[in-house]
DNA sequence: TTGTGTTTTATTGCCTCC
DNA sequence: GGAGGCAATAAAACACAA
């Protein structure tokens, strides 16, 4: 196992990875070395397991330390505090010392403070730490790489999940989405069948009607300055098609007698929104376009893109009302 | 008690940084 | 080139149902 690490200096006890560790000097917490002929005689006295991994945790025991010798009360191979948890706990190491111990709830919770503070571990405190509970500074090291390790797949599975139910939302989002343009679909084909039919039904005599009132429009809206707020107001609150519809009536009826007859009153009748709102050109023949005369249809039954305001998600379908303003514009056009 | 799944402690090999 | 971090993994310890 050439180049692997050895481990040495503030981890109190020189160790390295694998078998190899039989021919390194061992030190342990209290600095004194163990050679490699005492290791080895230590080594050979342990059970039968082969594993390398108890091996290396043999390892970093000393011979003086399982002898009870100088220095430390607290062998390190003992995580547990001989104050905490007395002799019998420090007989039970040393009856089976190639047991894998954990570190007590104490020494957990410590351990986890300080990780709380710090999630890396600066080799002064690691030593802080490892005097602190009676641990090797390399066992202290290797805590806080696993719970790093842990606090990774947690932080992972908890991105998963907020992954997850965003992904959820808008799921759901574009499913109602999808609903709502599916039944604006069916709005924008009743409305053209709709029409259609009444245009077939009106035919000419209408466009002459509406072709007068297309030439007394203009002056009348500009005179009344409170239409388009009103209106305006209407549309950015997503009022009904009908509601708006009827202010304008209203305003129409109170403040300007021309449009209270017939025919005009029907192009801005609460229930036709057939001519506010064409929601297809192209389902109009060319024959009909022409009929209906450029100055009628195109400037007024759609707004122009760059006037709508999309800043607010449309709740329902009648936020799809485009900007009255527009059709205030129309009667310039004209 | 035992089989099985999970958690914790520790090792190993590779990589990056200084 | 050494120190230290990380991913992958081993293995002991532990929890728990049957």
């Amino acid at each position: 196992m050439a180049g692997r690490r050895v481990y040495g200096g503030d981890d109190g006890g020189s160790i390295s990875g694998g078998s190899s560790n039989h021919s390194v000097l061992l030190q342990n917490r209290c600095g004194s070395f163990a050679s490699e002929p005492l290791n080895a005689l230590f080594l050979s006295g342990s059970s039968s397991s082969s594993s390398p991994s108890l091996l290396g945790s043999r390892s970093m025991m000393s011979f003086e330390d399982i002898r009870g010798g100088n220095g430390s009360n607290r062998s390190f191979f003992c995580p547990l505090d001989s104050e905490d948890n007395g002799d019998e706990d420090l007989d039970d190491y040393f009856h089976h010392p190639e047991k894998k111990r954990r570190l007590t709830v104490d020494q957990v919770r410590f351990l986890e403070k300080s990780f709380e503070t710090e999630n890396k571990l600066e080799p002064e405190r690691k030593v802080q730490l490892a005097k602190d509970l009676g641990l090797q500074p390399r066992q202290v090291a290797i805590w806080f790489q696993n719970r790093r390790a842990r606090w990774k797949t947690k932080q992972l599975e908890k991105d998963y999940e907020a992954l997850q139910s965003s992904y959820g939302s808008l799921k759901v989002d574009y499913e109602n989405l999808l609903k709502e343009k599916d039944s604006l679909k069916a709005e924008i084909l009743l409305l053209t069948d709709k029409l259609l039919h009444k245009e077939k039904e009106r035919g000419n005599s209408v466009l002459s009607e509406v072709d007068k009132f297309g030439e007394e429009l203009p002056h009348n809206l500009v005179a009344d300055s409170n239409l388009e707020d009103e209106v305006s107001k209407s549309s950015k609150l997503g009022c009904k098609q009908e509601d708006i519809s009827s202010v304008k009536s209203d305003i129409f009826d109170s403040d300007s007698p021309h449009y209270t007859d017939g025919v005009h009153s029907s192009l801005l009748e609460p229930g036709d929104s057939s001519y506010i709102f064409d929601p297809d050109q192209s389902d109009l023949s060319q024959d009909e376009e022409d009929n209906l005369g450029r100055n009628l249809l195109p400037p007024y039954i759609f707004p122009k893109l760059e006037d709508v305001d999309y800043s607010d998600p449309p709740t329902s379908s009648c936020n799809f009302v485009f900007p009255i303003e527009d059709n205030a514009l129309w009667s310039w056009s004209l």
